[in-house]
RNA sequence: GCUGGAGUGGUGGAAUGGUAUACACGUGCGACUCAAAAUCGCAUGCCGCAAGGCUUGAGGGUUCAAGUCCCUCCUCCAGCACCA
């Protein structure tokens, strides 16, 4: 029976009893199996969350309600991501510190975070924004600098013209604009802290294939981020007596290689001797002035000049090669120099069209030829022994280039270095940390590379730590993602102020079971598995990798099918939802809406949907008799052992068809109190307010969230007839009603007496019978 | 271009190689009502009056049996892309 039932009162009764129980405070004396869940921790904006941002967060609700009656210690805790440049934005342009727009705006999420009714251990509330955070995120860095992976760089970088900062690669969209604002972004030389994050690209590729219940298309995103080439550095001898070394996936076509090609940048080329200097001069100041997009534009036809009066040896032919720069050489890949092959390279053979360049075909049909003594080699041979010959070394470069870490705005973790007139770089002694973030009367950037900070004289001039001498404090902070690189580890031991982590607690909890999110399958995942197997390095974690299992989240479109956006007008609040339709259906209506990994537009009519389920729910109990027919035991069962299995697969849209399916029956039917109870904190986990009243509707004083989640009886969810498809030569002609282990005879004889399938039987004879006991009957009848 | 994933009713979608279209939405008809909403019941892949036939992007193959496995192709989504 359809009730409906005053869902808000309903829900701020039992969210206010969870609240004062400190029901799912994580102790973590127990010697329970523990399970860690995570959800992807969300940036305070000021906007307030859309119905899309919860749907991780009721997952993990449910996955960890379930864990938690299945006899799990849960650790589900939940914190804010709040430095980064919105929030200083926000301030620039209202004039408000930062740090109390951000408190405003986590005081509004929570809000909406609780009228969802979730289970968070507040306790363990953490911000990174907070300096007893903030100092361990320092911590790290010094770290790193001690271990030699973090150091200066003057490379020219990322630069947003508009957020007036350094990005690093991670930060641009992939048409090379500001991930942030939407700009071009420039090439900028400046001073900027790195960190050597391609000294782990080797073990961030092969531990991938650990990660075996993470989704393939994530691991194959970070696999082509990283972007490991196999090839091979080769060096060539110029004239001038310098060297310019290579790489080359395609050693094999060494005899082919006709020309060089250097890049701009490349520091060989203010160094050299050319003869038309000034050519050479215009062409890099030419370069320098393009945007990434007009350089990377494989469209537009190749440009370049040659280093006149500079000629280089190829080492497998011994033959004077002349030597060109080119945009279509990037200084940040490889050695940012190539030998240009233009018969077996489409870029190299555009390239040599243009500038009238000889080609050689050296392989053909993957057998060398035109290659003196290597001619009739297969090319994978020939690639080492051409190698061996010319003294090159085998060797792989990367796509991905190391983490360009330091940011010129405001609203980051203050670098924790003093820069010394005569001791250089001196790192913060550990004890002094935090470095804080200290006020300031502006927030804007100065656009001159550095931050705000560097106008705050008394802050910036300080004394050496290490020789006492005169210094100035690193006035750049850290980009938005340090913050979030290690907070999952922070949740174990929120409090600390001595340690990073206390060891034991981290073997304890650590690494994150089952950790939930979207978007962020190289930025986010990529820094923080970097900085993950820096901590197992340095003792600080036991495992390889912080996330074992991680399940991507498919968002929420508008109801128009486009995303939800204050532009577009199409935002739903949750709020609006839990006021009109209640939490419980929310909570039931994500994730019956399709796949938990698919993106599928809202629609209010699915809404209601899941409303009239809850309200049937409610309305169970009339339904309630001293008995119940055998069918509705088994049916119970089936239901239990599916919606336990789907809700560990995460597959909840299926077991909320399950529930509906039990639901429907029992509605027709009858069903037991017992059943009724069991099916209650079976539907607990999703939605957690009904089904507490309901429980205490029964006469229960205690939370049924602290019940045991029921368990399947495998002897109550057997059938005692199954229907079973009858095929007549392969194709479905009707079905047979028999006991699941009946044998082949049995089912024979039943399908001859069922009088729809007589007609094939007068056709001929049975030929073949197959039968598979509980699933199918196949006949082979003929002449 | 390379790589990964996906194509099933009007819609979201379900289906360990075993009766394709569960569940939900929508729609139609009926009940209740003065009426409407809500609710309840029945129907609902396509063609066909029916018997029956057809159907999981297209085409082949393996199998007693294919949405599911294999091959070729098409389309869409995502990541990477002048990366040597």
């Amino acid at each position: 029976m359809h009730k409906k039932f005053d869902h808000d009162a309903i829900e701020k009764k039992w969210q206010e009893k969870w609240r004062t129980s400190d029901l799912y405070k994580t102790d973590g004396e127990s010697s329970k199996k523990k399970v860690y869940v995570l959800d992807m921790f969300p940036y305070p904006s000021g906007e307030g969350l859309h119905v899309g941002h919860p749907k991780g967060y009721i997952a993990t609700d449910i996955y960890s309600r379930f864990k938690h009656m299945d006899g799990y210690e849960v650790l589900h805790p939940m914190g804010w991501d709040a430095f980064g440049l919105p929030a200083e934005n926000f301030a620039i342009k209202n004039k408000v510190h930062p740090r109390v727009a951000v408190e405003k705006n986590i005081a509004n999420f929570k809000a909406q975070l609780a009228h969802l009714g979730f289970n968070y251990d507040w306790s363990r509330e953490i911000n990174t924004t907070d300096p007893e955070y903030y100092k361990w995120t320092q911590w790290i860095f010094l770290k790193l600098l001690e271990k030699g992976l973090a150091y200066e760089s003057h490379e020219p970088i990322n630069w947003c013209p508009s957020c007036q900062t350094g990005l690093a690669n991670e930060d641009l969209e992939s048409d090379g604009t500001c991930e942030r604002c939407g700009s071009v972004v420039e090439k900028r030389p400046m001073r900027q802290w790195v960190l050597k994050i391609t000294d782990y690209a080797d073990r961030m590729l092969e531990d991938l294939e650990t990660l075996t219940e993470w989704p393939e298309h994530i691991k194959e995103a970070q696999r082509n981020w990283i972007g490991r080439s196999e090839g091979a550095e080769i060096d060539f001898k110029l004239g001038s007596g310098d060297t310019v070394t290579v790489f080359t996936t395609r050693p094999d076509t060494l005899f082919g290689a006709t020309y060089l090609v250097l890049a701009p940048e490349h520091e060989l080329v203010s160094k050299l001797k050319v003869e038309n200097r000034s050519a050479v001069y215009a062409y890099v100041q030419q370069a320098a002035q393009k945007t990434e997009i007009d350089r990377t534009n494989a469209e537009k036809e190749k440009t370049g000049v040659e280093l006149q009066g500079i000629k280089a040896i190829n080492p497998a032919t011994n033959t004077e090669i002349p030597v060109f720069i080119s945009d279509y050489v990037l200084s940040h890949y490889g050695t940012g120099a190539i030998m240009a092959v233009p018969a077996h390279d489409e870029r190299d053979h555009e390239f040599a069209q243009k500038f009238q360049l000889p080609e050689t075909v050296v392989v053909n049909d993957g057998v060398l030829v035109n290659s003196g003594e290597f001619d009739g080699l297969n090319s994978e041979d020939a690639k080492k022994a051409i190698v061996a010959k010319v003294g090159g070394r085998m060797t792989s470069t990367y796509r991905l280039n190391d983490w360009v870490f330091s940011r010129q705005r405001y609203w980051g973790e203050p670098i924790p270095v003093i820069h010394c007139e005569s001791c250089g770089v001196v790192p913060i002694p550990y004890e002094q940390l935090p470095v804080m973030l200290p006020e300031v009367e502006h927030y804007e950037p100065t656009g001159t590379g550095e931050s705000p900070l560097a106008a705050i004289e008394d802050w910036v001039n300080v004394d050496c730590p290490k020789c006492g001498g005169k210094g100035k404090r690193e006035t750049n902070t850290m980009p938005q993602w340090a913050g979030s690189s290690w907070y999952y580890l922070r949740f174990i031991d929120p409090k600390n102020d001595q340690a990073l982590i206390d060891p034991a607690k981290e073997k304890k909890w650590a690494p994150v079971d089952v950790y939930v999110g979207g978007d962020h399958a190289v930025r986010h995942l990529i820094y923080a598995r970097f900085w993950h197997k820096f901590l197992y390095d340095i003792d600080v974690v036991h495992t390889i990798e912080p996330f074992m299992r991680l399940e991507f989240l498919g968002f929420i479109l508008a109801e128009d099918g486009r995303k939800m956006s204050k532009r577009w007008g199409n935002i739903i609040n949750p709020d609006d939802i839990v006021k009109q339709n209640g939490a419980d259906t929310l909570r039931v209506y994500e994730m019956f809406m399709g796949p938990f990994e698919n993106t599928v537009a809202w629609s209010t009519n699915g809404l209601v949907g899941a409303q009239r389920f809850i309200e049937r729910v409610n309305g169970l109990s009339e339904h309630v008799k001293d008995g119940e027919p055998a069918e509705i035991t088994r049916l119970l069962h089936k239901t239990i052992k599916k919606v336990r299995s789907d809700i560990e697969e995460f597959k909840f849209n299926t077991a909320v068809s399950a529930m509906m399916i039990f639901v429907n029956a029992a509605e027709k039917g009858a069903l037991s109190q017992e059943s009724y109870e069991a099916f209650i904190k079976l539907l607990a986990p999703f939605a957690p307010h009904l089904t507490e009243e309901l429980w205490a509707g029964c006469g229960q004083t205690t939370s049924v969230h602290l019940e045991t989640y029921p368990e399947a009886d495998e002897s109550l969810a057997i059938d005692e007839t199954v229907t079973i498809g009858v095929q007549i030569n392969g194709k479905s002609r009707g079905s047979i009603t028999i006991a699941p282990d009946a044998d082949e005879a049995e089912a024979v004889t039943m399908a001859k007496a069922e009088p729809s399938l007589a007609k094939y039987f007068a056709e001929g004879e049975i030929k073949k019978v197959i039968y598979v006991q509980g699933r199918i009957l196949n006949l082979m009848i003929g002449q």
